[in-house]
DNA sequence: GTTAAATTCAAACACTTGTTTAAGTCAATC
DNA sequence: GATTGACTTAAACAAGTGTTTGAATTTAAC
């Protein structure tokens, strides 16, 4: 708010449109090291000293790119959710489109919403810091991060019409629920793979990513297709 | 390592055996501020200051009785996954007594593994730190937050041969990685139910527990029961 | 009522934090 | 080649961190 000098804080650049990475980029190094670093960690662990040393740029180049430590965090949680949804949207387009206008097959809408994190599982730590965000977001983090996760969700939303065609036995409440239930069997997909491999005494790694993703939809549909019980019946 | 005098840092007190609570025991406060603090925002986020003005205790007093903040957060998270755990063993315990030796239902199985953690979700926020500790743990945390979440896999690895006897088509590692995405379910009960919450514009809450809980056990059995079917065929 | 231990308290400690500053470098423009 | 603007750098800043100290206070035992 007391910028004195023309720094660019949140903009996207002064015009180069960044296609192509002639130069290792100061801005990229920066967010590379926050995702790996908060993932692994934790936000509020990782200084700007440790961080910055990582991605071997200066202290201040943080506050002079990004304009503080709490936008650093916005910044990284936002390329990762804009290039996860918009892959998420591609392949649920994709099946739409192969219905010809009908409704797809279930396993497909189901592929579409949990193979995208599922290969970001296995390339990069990106979304290990989801529940850290949420965490901020709800807490003492500014309003920004608190609009950025309703997007997320709206997104997600972008599902719901797709699965109740698919899944005409549910009420929609209860639709709601399986898919937050589907949400939860794929996070467990980063947060949580070091606990099934000392379960499984190391016979269980995210070593084929297809292999991985069949479990994940094997298990998700099936949930999804259990008959309802109304409540109290 | 530099006590000089008799603090008790780690010790269980002096003799009293603290049944009932004659008093508020300033240990037990900071227990339970740090519990909730820790969960509704960070372990790293949280200063010893605000903690122990919520506790209304002094802030020596978490080095006093605890002898560091690392030591308090492990604490906090002993005391919640020994009543977890504890509640677990006894539920399949029963189970297996009313099986007559014989091999428990499954939906007995799983709302011995999920009900009591679905219990504490209602009751109070406990379990939203796990994620936490787990980073902590293999961060900077001390190699004793380690042993602790190992041991916590112990509990866990209890429940492998009642569930690979009750679904005898599953080779034992898709039952680890069934097991594990169970967890994940469960796990989505505490750590974003506020994201459901928007999701479902209000509908869905943690309103009542028999409810929920058949909720969970539904998805998740029929998620273990779905066929299995072999990598690559 | 005295003694001794356990606990609480306010104050200070050494240190790290995110942020800012002002001088410096570098590349491109005219 | 001077000038402009974007960027980098090292140093400093004020504020907050976990922890320690030593005296005050409470608690329990004799």
């Amino acid at each position: 708010m007391t910028q004195s000098v023309g720094a660019p804080v949140a903009g996207v650049g002064v015009g180069m449109g960044n296609a192509g990475s002639p130069k290792p980029d100061t801005k990229e190094l920066i967010l590379d090291a926050a995702e790996r670093l908060f993932a692994e960690k934790s936000y509020a662990s990782v200084s700007l000293r440790e961080l910055t040393a990582a991605a071997g740029v200066n202290l201040a180049a943080v506050n002079y790119h990004f304009g503080s430590k709490d936008a650093l965090l916005i910044a990284v949680f936002r390329r990762g959710a804009v290039a996860l949804n918009k892959e998420r949207a591609r392949l649920l387009r994709d099946a739409e489109e192969r219905a010809g206008g009908g409704t797809p097959p279930l396993r497909e809408i189901v592929e579409a919403l949990v193979v995208p994190s599922i290969r970001y599982s296995f390339t990069s730590t990106r979304l290990a810091l989801y529940n850290q965000f949420v965490a901020f977001a709800r807490g003492d983090g500014p309003p920004e991060a608190r609009e950025m996760l309703d997007k997320d969700v709206g997104h997600l939303q972008r599902f719901v019409l797709p699965l109740a065609r698919a899944l005409p036995h549910l009420p929609q409440q209860e639709l709601y629920w399986r898919l937050h239930f589907m949400m939860g069997v794929q996070h467990s997909l980063y947060t949580d793979m070091k606990r099934l491999e000392t379960l499984s005494g190391g016979q269980c790694h995210l070593d084929n990513l297809d292999a991985v993703a069949a479990r994940v939809v094997d298990f998700v549909i099936a949930g999804l297709e259990a008959p309802y019980r109304a409540p109290g019946g």
